[in-house]
DNA sequence: ACTAAACTGTGTAGCACATATACGGTTCAT
DNA sequence: ATGAACCGTATATGTGCTACACAGTTTAGT
């Protein structure tokens, strides 16, 4: 589905619907109340049809919000403008990705699910695959890397970024609500958790000009350490 | 509610429910059937109330959820029976986050939501982060190394482990599946994806004996990149 | 032109789920 | 003993996904 495999049929009416459609409308509403926002109910109503209606296009619910994250995820950014080798390359490629989590925060919430890739993942995975490959990497070393690379940006995403529509659900906590959990408890129970405590005083759980910066710097580090070492 | 702060009170018939039954009541659900297993009338059924009893003792599901998941995380491991300086302490500590992940998929689904931290958990948090002090981080970095790793576990266990009750749910995938729909779109387009094809062939996205392995390694090299450079 | 097949969107209904509200019964502090 | 605090229950509401049967529309093949 996602890859349009089937050509368009010409018998029967045409279609009031696109997919194109479904994911705009989907993503539209993800954007503004959180990916619980999409629901069959709200993108038919968006589009002007029945609930039903969207099941002639899309086998599920799953499929439906796998179309619309392939469809944010748009296409990847052009590598070969960026010069210095690999490593500028992968950053640029990461802080793409970073750009995406912040302007669509439900997209963590996609990130963390087993999917299959559409067109569009895949291309941008593609993408930072060549730019690992220029760095030496190849092989399963080079996948894990990747995964490694969108792992650690979807993390910190996820405590840094703050959610529109996050909170709205309830039990659903803002990345602001967190940090003053922590530091709550960090202070009533002090002495069970010093080190913490310590790190905490000394600035950690606090918000940050470059969240990314760090475990960016620190994955590929660790990349470069392999190259170099020749390990593959 | 997850500290137990309020003390039980004298008053008023004494409880038939306990934090712990409803906890153990969750974890086994979600054991056997995934994370959706977990809901408030299979939950209630299995202690032997109405569902509505549960809102005595909890404040709705998501503070059951993280419940469950604080207590199945257990007691931290005790590092210091570890020899051999901070990085085998700390590989030990992320080796025990992964068997609780072996043992209770679920939990990485828990992982990947911004929740308050209970006992346990914070407990694991200072238990990893006196390893990294060891090391010679403190403050941000410490923290921000810790999630890191955290992080990276989740993301390799996902792909890796074999999740009962995942698949059970429509439009969820089992990893076994995943890796089948990469390889066959991968075949399909080998044209558009290059880099990608050849890493497939290459033995990229087969099942390894220690999945865990490749991004530890990356990830503590990384770090141990910023203690020696003494860039903290 | 006619028919049958393929396709479209719709209406209805079923089921699972979380939870608000009001209630009757139980226990202890006063 | 009496009232406050607390327990579990019963009922009901709202939301959500989706199976199923249906009626209308277009075109390929005759």
């Amino acid at each position: 589905m996602l890859w349009q495999t089937t050509p368009p049929s010409t018998r029967g009416p045409k279609a009031a619907l696109t997919l194109d459609r479904l994911a705009s409308a989907a993503i539209t509403l993800a954007d503004a109340h959180g990916l619980a926002g999409i629901s069959m109910s709200r993108v038919a109503e968006r589009v002007g049809v029945t609930p039903m209606a969207l099941y002639r296009h899309v086998p599920g619910k799953t499929e439906l919000v796998d179309l619309a994250f392939d469809t944010v995820m748009g296409a990847p950014p052009d590598l070969d403008a960026i010069s210095g080798g690999w490593r500028p390359r992968i950053e640029r490629w990461a802080r793409g990705l970073w750009m995406i989590a912040t302007e669509h925060p439900w997209t963590l919430d996609v990130l963390t699910r087993l999917r299959l890739f559409g067109p569009n993942e895949l291309a941008w995975m593609e993408c930072g695959a060549r730019a690992l490959a220029e760095g030496g990497l190849s092989g399963a070393p080079l996948v894990d890397a990747l995964m490694l690379i969108v792992g650690q940006m979807r993390t910190v995403a996820q405590y840094a970024i703050v959610a529109p529509g996050a909170g709205a659900t309830k039990g659903a906590l803002t990345s602001k609500q967190w940090t003053a959990g922590i530091s709550a408890v960090l202070d009533e129970h002090a002495a069970l958790f010093p080190t913490l405590a310590v790190a905490t005083a000394s600035g950690a759980f606090a918000p940050v000009d470059d969240p990314l910066a760090f475990g960016l710097d620190t994955v590929l580090g660790g990349i470069e350490l392999l190259v170099g070492k020749r390990v593959v």
